[in-house]
RNA sequence: GGGUCGGUAGCUCAGUCGGUAGAGCACUGGACUUUUAAUCCAUUGGUCGUGAGUUCGAGCCUCACCCGACCCA
């Protein structure tokens, strides 16, 4: 996919997953050595799926099925010959020995009950209990009632352990056979790691000081019929990690927390807008002209309508012109997709933000953005300065400002501002670094070029970055003093783009020729130049006030302040290749 | 597209010089009434990603391919 972001020619270059990328010839930041982020996890140790693995016949398949045992029936129902062994054999062997249970449960007529009351989670215990002494807790007593899954198991004749995990943590609940009884203290025997359990106790304190519920009763409330990885080291499979989230987050808390925080993150930017008078706006998702980003969209079709329609690449279009209508300040946090590569730091549906202001400037805007990322921070993180990928990251101290000749001066002090001026020369030097330029790529995208090739990746303290050509920002108001070059900013962290923002070009004159360039360089062959959009420029007829707008990439946020190398990391379900 | 690393038991990982495939966890059976990744005893489980080649002999060497992670484009 980098090949086509590499085209450095202005309106062809790709710009996926770009917070609200109007700029065809901004490309996804690339990282170097020394300032791209390393792989936190030891690489995956791969071992395929068993249950996909067409494997004919084995050794081990025979030899169990010589064995008289009466798990085989329930393993290999319909095995009669030893080519018939299935794939899943491995598995199933275990699975079979659960299944059994299983069977052993619905007999008893109460297999998946749902009239447990929880009452009580792990978390909540341990922070109102876990400073009370074992003689305060004997005194009390505190009666509870708790749910969760069996994550370790230490059964012993007559008594045992067992250690819960809810939501909020886990708790160890203590089973004795004088307790619940002789059958049921073997039924509980029976029960695996991995299983529903619902727990009825007091709390008291083990010799070695731990909080635990004394059980007078133990249920089990849903059986787990595959077993878990191994409970030391959970799942570190990369790949399984992401195609069988459930037991990720099951068994990693860090993936646990990762999610959390994002919920937080986003609850915060919520909470921020609307604190500021924005209002949130869902607008569509499917549109029937992809516009608001130079990027390739996915296509679908509308029976009823019989006609076709792309998934949004950005809803940018659709905001502004609730603008025009009046809503003066809108955001809406959702979901785009772009139909093009995926590596650590893109995925075809991703999350952004969007907002716009009316009577606002790209000036002021930027002030709002580094507000709302401090507070960001602040909510999710408790602290404004953290860690990314063993870095300091400060959000507390003001975000610098360069404009793209700064930006590169302050990494290149030997460019003069007379040779960064000259188109000739940049040429020259873009070309020495094999960078491609188009035949009609103006001053500006060549600087622009020169940004991304030598300053860009080295941006690692919050920097906006200011001054773009106006031919890359086809949306963009033009400046005052310099129409070449647009009102616009983005925001780079850690040498990665985070937001795009600018002053909204609401001149519906202006917008109607530039969307006419964007159609001749589509004409032209460049799949990812933008659609003339006439029912935009209508609106803009009506008149759009002065306003500024801002996309803010969520999932590269949550990076930043999950320390996650890998967009993956921070994306429930990303797309994987079909198993 | 190129490079690096990897794919061995359900999971986490070893595997020496090319000489009959190992451990821990999980599972099964047994012991154990305050454990802590419980412990102890005894089992079970593998055509070493796929296919070819070299060899008396391949998890290991060679080639091709598949899959994955990361880097570069």
């Amino acid at each position: 996919m980098f090949s086509s972001t590499r085209k450095p020619i202005s309106p062809a270059a790709s710009s996926t997953c770009h917070p609200r990328a109007t700029t065809p010839a901004t490309r996804v930041p690339r990282f170097r050595a020394g300032t791209d982020c390393q792989p936190t996890r030891r690489p995956p140790k791969q071992s395929p799926p068993s249950c996909s693995s067409a494997r004919p016949t084995t050794r081990r398949a025979r030899q169990t099925r010589q064995k008289p045992d009466h798990q085989i029936a329930i393993i290999m129902p319909h095995t009669d010959t030893p080519q018939d062994a299935s794939p899943q054999h491995d598995e199933n062997r275990i699975i079979a020995e659960r299944r059994g249970k299983l069977a052993e449960w619905r007999q008893t007529g109460s297999a998946y009950p749902n009239d447990f009351a929880r009452e009580n989670t792990a978390g909540q215990l341990n922070e109102l209990y876990e400073p009370k002494s074992r003689e305060e807790l004997a005194a009390l007593p505190v009666e509870v009632r708790v749910a969760g899954r069996i994550m370790l198991k230490r059964v012993m004749g007559k008594a045992s352990f067992i250690t819960l995990q809810d939501l909020s943590g886990r708790i160890q609940a203590y089973i004795s056979r004088d307790q619940i009884g002789e059958e049921a203290y073997a039924a509980f025997k029976r029960w695996d790691m991995g299983d529903m359990v619902g727990a009825v106790g007091t709390l008291f304190r083990t010799r070695t000081g731990e909080l635990t519920v004394e059980c007078s009763q133990v249920r089990l409330l849903a059986k787990s019929l595959r077993p878990l990885p191994e409970k030391f080291h959970g799942l570190t499979d990369q790949e399984q990690k992401y195609r069988m989230r459930y037991v990720d987050l099951i068994t990693n808390e860090q993936s646990r927390l990762t999610f959390a925080v994002r919920s937080r993150i986003v609850q915060s930017i919520r909470g921020y807008m609307v604190d500021d008078g924005f209002l949130e706006v869902e607008t569509p998702m499917m549109h029937p002209i992809p516009g608001g980003a130079s990027a390739k969209p996915f296509k679908t079709h509308h029976n009823a309508l019989d006609m076709e329609l792309f998934l949004r690449i950005a809803p940018e279009l659709y905001l502004k012109r609730l603008v025009v209508g009046g809503l003066e300040k809108v955001f809406e946090i959702n979901r785009n997709f772009r139909n093009e590569g995926i590596s650590p730091r893109h995925n075809p549906e991703f999350t952004m933000m969007e907002f716009y202001e009316a009577y606002s400037e790209y000036r002021r805007l930027m002030n709002f953005t580094e507000g709302l990322l401090r507070h960001s921070a602040r909510q999710a993180l408790g602290s404004e300065v953290f860690e990314y990928q063993g870095r300091t990251l400060d959000f507390a101290k003001p975000f610098a400002r360069l404009t793209i000749i700064e930006a590169i001066r302050r990494d290149h002090p030997e460019f003069s501002v007379e040779q960064l001026g000259d188109a000739a020369w940049l040429r020259d030097k873009l070309s020495a670094m094999k960078v491609e330029t188009g035949a009609t790529a103006g001053l500006g995208t060549l600087q622009l070029l020169l940004f991304e090739e030598t300053a860009e990746a080295g941006l690692w303290d919050p920097t906006f970055i200011i001054d773009y050509p106006a031919e890359v920002s086809p949306l963009a108001r033009r400046s005052d003093s310099n129409p070449e070059i647009a009102e616009r900013f983005e925001l780079f962290i850690a040498g990665r783009e985070i937001a795009n923002g600018f002053s909204e070009l609401n001149d519906p004159e202006d917008q109607a020729a530039r969307f006419l360039e964007q159609a001749k360089a589509k004409d032209a062959g460049d799949e990812e130049a933008m659609y003339y959009d006439a029912d935009y420029v209508r609106a803009l007829e009506y008149g759009l006030p002065p306003t500024a707008g801002c996309g803010i990439g969520i999932d590269r946020l949550v990076m930043l302040l999950t320390d996650s190398a890998n967009i993956r990391d921070v994306i429930l379900f990303p797309q994987m290749r079909p198993e």
